[in-house]
DNA sequence: ATCCTAACGCAACACAAGTTGCGATAAGTC
DNA sequence: GACTTATCGCAACTTGTGTTGCGTTAGGAT
């Protein structure tokens, strides 16, 4: 189950290639076929790379998964910046909307979330991305705080939570639709709960 | 993955024993070995039918799990009624927490929620399951309506996913750690934005 | 250019998951 | 009590998942 994460003895020429062909075909058949229908087998016969390779270095699916995961935590997340923390929010709610309800984006993004469930690895990976993207979005809510619009020592991580939650609980727990409404809805009561002094 | 649940023609006698035997060996195996862990042939062992017999009538894990939610929803819920919203709302959050916290349900309530990743026959029992944790939470908010507590107009089913949302996400999304202080909070957070009426 | 060996490809294997055909058992009906 | 058939037990089979041993290829160092 441990990734030779690059940092191997042998990084660069065929061990990079495969790495990055293996990547690509996970990406592609989690956004094809979703989570569930994940083989190994089948990012091999797509990546072009060999069975016995890829539970090797990956260890199996949800190895797939933790390594597709650990890729995307380091990319940016593009957040708004509107210049105020109603408008803000409401963006980044309906871009966490979009995330899961885009065809393409929308079963990769579920997938992270399914894997960690069953698998301890990507649980962390998983812990790591989003400790990640509650960092990046909190500069939303540090900067409200400092515009005054919300109360000092608020808790920035707790009101991105609080935005972003019932979205997350919507898709993946009480398995009700999702919409830009929800977003919406879920920007303002976070903006709500913030003000009132209750996120610190 | 039809289930025949108990409307079949032959509800009586064996049946039923096999069906009551089937369900009970799923809750152990849950709660003992959790969902990764669970497997038709496990339960077969354990509730002494055989395995051919459980792939026939519930079609596989899966089915085991729709089948134990099925039974789960149907028994109520102890929904608190001090006589303060406030109250009620922290004791809910609270009852969420330790539901999952809880060394005997909690690895069975996650299963719960890891199934319905994988198949839909389990994420249509557990969005019925919700929707009648719902209704039922949802007489905590009208009361403190009635009470003049929270704004008329408030949606009683949206506080209570704004309360609850917080702690299944840090449970199942960012995965962070979960306690009565984040209980609190989250129970805080609902109120406070449903006071302000963005909860309408 | 040559050597060393980490990393990969390949085939065969081991094991668990799920299926099928058939005979045996026991509900439900008369 | 006798009959009909839904349901279950059983064993053999098929399929898919993951493993192992070994030969081959190609980085990286000298």
């Amino acid at each position: 189950m441990t990734i030779t994460d690059g940092l191997g003895r042998r990084p660069g020429g065929r061990s990079a290639r495969v790495r990055a062909a293996v990547r690509a075909a996970t990406l592609s058949e989690l956004a094809e076929k979703g989570y569930a229908a994940l083989t190994v087998d089948g990012v091999a016969a797509r990546s072009g790379v060999h069975k016995t390779t890829v539970y090797r270095r990956w260890g199996g699916v949800e190895g797939l998964i933790a390594d597709a995961l650990e890729m995307a935590s380091e990319e940016p997340w593009p957040i708004p910046d509107t210049g105020s923390a109603e408008e803000d929010l409401r963006a980044l709610t309906r871009l966490v909307v979009t995330g899961f309800t885009d065809p393409d984006d929308g079963p990769v993004s579920a997938a992270f979330i399914a894997a960690a469930m069953q698998d301890s690895a990507a649980a962390v990976a998983l812990a790591g991305f989003f400790a990640s993207r509650h960092e990046q979005a909190a500069r939303i809510v540090t900067r409200a705080v400092a515009r005054g619009e919300l109360p000092a020592g608020t808790d920035p991580a707790e009101v991105v939570r609080a935005a972003v939650a019932p979205i997350y609980y919507r898709l993946f727990v009480s398995r009700e639709p999702v919409d830009a409404a929800v977003a919406d809805r879920a920007a303002n009561a976070a903006l709500a709960a913030a003000r009132a002094g209750a996120l610190g």
